[in-house]
DNA sequence: GGGACTTACATAACCTGTTATCCAATTTGG
DNA sequence: CCAAATTGGATAACAGGTTATGTAAGTCCC
């Protein structure tokens, strides 16, 4: 029988790591989505990102929500065109290049906006600091040395140069 | 005006770990992607924990592979359905239960798995762990307070008695 | 033993990201 | 000033997960 399971992930260590990430993030929002649930907020926790960057940078093309966000163009043009749908944004062309589509909050955006930073952000800022434990910094800080070194020398850079070092053991 | 901005972000800093987690386990994921490309490993990256477990646990349900991935069911019949078009696993109805389908290895897998364990999967291990920094089970352990952490008491939770806790500086 | 629940899996629809590609507007250079 | 290259965005197709729901097999209990 396979007894107690649960330790697949666990065996393959720091093989799964990247799976671990993904499904311990996908946690946190879940979670993250219940408070905004409690509290009324009317958009997924998914939307927070570029409402918050348009709220922190005030109003920018696409591109810029896209490079602000980390997300690809097609994504923000995706989320945008919800939130608009929502009433939160609107949009147009820009002035001064009419290929460029500006985004920018509506009243009713700046107003959840608000509400959230008052109310809602530090009640999961304070929530998630809590369950990250007695050094909340440490984990931003583990993640921040994982992501410098990824982009530094790729893993499979790593690997290679880890696997030409081994290979007199071979 | 926004003043300096940041805060807006800041705000979300915790909100945006989840998404942070997820997109850094992407990263990784894509990264030993290359390590298994370069390898000529038949599979994505994402279907090596099923294979993994079917090879640590022996032949198991569709019910048990979700468990012991933390995935769900119907993820697992996809993933698994998947790995058997590619002929590395196989299944058939259980025994003594005609609901359970009964997943297990082919020769083809066993044999990709045993040559992963030997050559592929240490070569990942070793690539992460030097990518994680000095202390590498550092991480791992943040993860697991953190995982627990949210089994134990949703986020929720900790929110409104933080909330409650607060109102009278409100 | 037969009807009502329960269980295990499959299927469908959706979400949210991706890459690849296309179109329109702008810029550039001859 | 017009043709070519570049740029900003939209759209389509796909990936890999999810939830919701359907269906067949097993179990319970009168």
């Amino acid at each position: 029988m396979a007894g107690s399971n649960e330790d697949a992930l666990k065996g393959l260590g720091h093989l799964a790591l990247g799976t671990r990430l993904k499904r311990l993030g996908d946690r946190l929002q879940a979670h993250a989505q219940v408070i905004l649930d409690e509290a009324k907020v009317p958009v997924p926790a998914s939307h927070l990102p570029p409402l918050a960057a348009l709220d922190s940078g005030g109003a920018m093309t696409v591109g810029d929500l896209s490079r602000a966000l980390g997300v690809t163009q097609p994504g923000v043009t995706r989320m945008t065109g919800a939130l608009e749908t929502a009433g939160l944004v609107r949009s147009g062309a820009a002035e001064d290049d009419g290929r460029a589509r500006v985004i920018e909050l509506t009243p009713a955006g700046r107003g959840l906006l608000a509400r959230l930073k008052r109310h809602t952000f530090p009640l999961i800022e304070a929530a998630v600091r809590e369950a990250c434990g007695d050094d909340p910094g440490r984990l931003l800080g583990q993640l921040a040395v994982l992501e410098d070194a990824l982009e530094e020398l790729p893993l499979a850079a790593r690997a290679a140069r880890l696997a030409k070092g081994a290979r007199r053991h071979d």
